[in-house]
DNA sequence: GTAAGTACTTTCCTTTGGATAGCATTGGTG
DNA sequence: CACCAATGCTATCCAAAGGAAAGTACTTAC
């Protein structure tokens, strides 16, 4: 059902992420991975960046990661890379149409959060203070 | 700016993500850690779930990432444990109201992906077929 | 006495990730 | 001509995170 050799047409035409033989539970690997949502939503709002201006653009990752990273979302059709034959080396990534759709979810959840911290700081404090479990009955 | 210890009233009023010390990036990660999305989309869609019924409908999840991934997302306020004393034990998980602010974000990119397999399927087709680079010029 | 059932925790080992250095190429500098 | 800078990676080595399996705790049922 879930066979990567099958044809295309005999995929189902919905994927299931809770299964982890389901292609669509490696997109979202990718997607939701460690950096996958930041590279995202940094060439979402940039529309194309370098590769030194994403690494400096996402505080913290290192340049294995972010060239890994780049790998998967480009095997997985969300993004492309051109990369223009001078020296010094001049490439660029930026989303394809197909990467354009996840990215609007991913926007839609990064700026959710960003648009809560105070929230979540609050949560987080009354959690760290009382540090009791939930207890019922 | 991002101190854990300064008063509410003097944090920013919106995080960033980008910035590696903002608590909004330790949520995104929880969120959109390797587990903390199908946590958080197995609640959404069930409304409450037991320990066990978690483990059950994520599949390939280990009990401690289990675990661990709830501990997180309960920290964080996303999430509450509610355990009733009986034997043997029961435990109940379900969203936080402001877990339920994430969770529609989470269960939009999780629904997006699972209607796209064909297209990311195709494309990684693609994308092995000819392993070349974009190469403009 | 012992097996079952639930929600974890612990231990041990494999996999992943991070920091740093290196490579390839060529124009500019001394 | 030797040398360095600039860019986009890759290689290496070590630390951290993750997975599998067994253990813990407690009481009812057999």
């Amino acid at each position: 059902m879930f066979d990567p050799a099958s044809p295309l047409s005999e995929l189902p035409a919905r994927g299931d992420c809770f299964n982890r033989r389901c292609i669509s539970r490696s997109v979202l690997a990718h997607v939701t991975g460690r950096w996958g949502s930041l590279v995202i939503a940094a060439l979402r709002s940039s529309g194309v960046l370098r590769f030194s201006e994403l690494r400096g653009r996402i505080d913290g990752i290192s340049e294995k990661m972010l060239a890994q990273t780049l790998r998967e979302l480009q095997r997985d059709g969300l993004l492309t890379r051109t990369s223009r034959p001078v020296v010094p080396p001049h490439v660029e990534y930026r989303l394809t149409p197909l990467g354009a759709g996840v990215a609007e979810h991913v926007e839609g959840l990064v700026r959710w959060i960003e648009s809560h911290v105070r929230d979540l700081v609050r949560a987080q404090r009354e959690h760290d203070a009382d540090t009791g479990d939930g207890v019922a009955g």
